[in-house]
DNA sequence: TCTCTCATTAACCGTTTGCATAATGAGTTT
DNA sequence: AAACTCATTATGCAAACGGTTAATGAGAGA
């Protein structure tokens, strides 16, 4: 047997057990890089809004060529849309509107309900800021970017916050009142603390993310707003 | 008598009468060009967020060459730091926080109080949301110019807001609770519905800014943080 | 009327921006 | 092992950016 041969097949086995233990080392490689731009763009978006982000500071966020930004998500507003319906569809898979079925049939069952929605709500908030961050400044302006978010999330989003205030307020377990005002209340009254996090920090010396301090913020949603 | 005497007998009477008319044409010039550019500014940053935002756009906003608000404003950055100072001497100068004396002694009276405060603040966002707007992108994150402004105004208002609200809760006017989160809640749930109007347009095919609109919002605001 | 002041503009500089194209080289296939 | 694929990087470009300096010209003062 010549040298050559034994090489050719011990190259071959190793090339095996690499097959084994780095299956698609490429594949894998090319899904992380996407999802490490995509969460460095969700950062840098939230906090700095679409026009005070630029894609060079995204990709060294993300510790890659600004090119590579291209490559994946053609453009800045294709990226921004991306990062959109990530938040959209992640808050879609972690919030859960529906109700617990029968105990909902007692006065204190829907309360306890409503509860858990405000409580379920607060929770998300607090676990991702950079959703309302995000959202906040471009809502705060028409343009082309609101219009789609509009269009693909936010009224769908808005009608199952719409149709949740008007059966509290039916079964008398939220206080009566313009149902559009009341869900802008409600929402603006559990994402602010933490969407102004470095305020809050800044100005109460206290941490908003601190569990205790996050319960209490739930209390004190849970009765003003639950009858 | 010279036709040039003549001339200029006449040339000096036609000047005291400018001088009539047109007192210091040129210091009065000179505000209203400043107030334009901190109007502008006032616009801008408060839709595009202060990195978003580019001098010339603002100096073109405001119909004047951008050179101008060096002259004016030193650089951007104090530029952004005159149009908040603009903000919060208007917004003490708007709002009155003093009860009104004698009416709070009885529980009706230090309802009616907290009701006026609340529609106080709830009119104050309505008429100027580019407050919120501007302060809202700021806050997001820490850098120089959010503590510049909590040390400068932040700091004071939020302790006026923790006062009246502690008081309500005392008398029992407004339900228990954390102070902090209380304050959060109800400056959100007063400025969101303005602060993100053109949202609100888009997702519910309402204006925020109809009076009747505001007065339903200052209705469900009082009917939920008032007991 | 003639100068002088200064509010305003024109022109320029170095840097950053979004985006495009070419070059590279590690991983895959044969 | 050679050929190929494609994820990544290097380079380039026109526009826009914040900021500076010099020029301008209308109003104020003599």
């Amino acid at each position: 047997m010549k040298i050559t041969k034994i090489k050719k097949a011990r190259a071959a086995k190793i090339k095996k057990v690499k097959d084994i233990l780095k299956p698609n080392t490429r594949a894998l490689q090319k899904e992380a890089t996407r999802a490490t731009i995509l969460n460095s763009a969700l950062q840098i978006f939230s906090e700095h809004g679409y026009e005070g982000s630029s894609t060079r500071d995204i990709a060294a966020h993300a510790g890659v060529h600004h090119a590579l930004i291209k490559y994946y998500f053609e453009n800045k507003d294709s990226l921004w849309r991306a990062a959109v319906s990530f938040l959209f569809e992640r808050q879609a898979s972690e919030m859960n509107f529906a109700p617990p079925g029968a105990s909902t049939k007692t006065r204190e069952g829907r309360r306890e309900y409503a509860r858990t929605i405000l409580r379920q709500y607060v929770l998300y908030c607090a676990r991702h800021p950079e959703h309302a961050r995000l959202m906040v400044q471009e809502s705060v302006r028409d343009n082309d970017r609101l219009q789609w978010a509009a269009d693909s999330f936010i009224v769908q989003t808005s009608r199952s916050a719409e149709k949740f205030v008007r059966l509290m307020q039916r079964e008398g377990v939220m206080p009566q009142g313009s149902a559009p005002a009341m869900v802008y209340m409600m929402v603006g009254a559990a994402q602010m603390f933490y969407t102004l996090a470095p305020e809050v920090r800044r100005v109460w010396h206290i941490d908003p993310f601190d569990k205790n301090v996050i319960e209490s913020h739930i209390d004190a949603l849970q009765a003003v707003f639950i009858r």
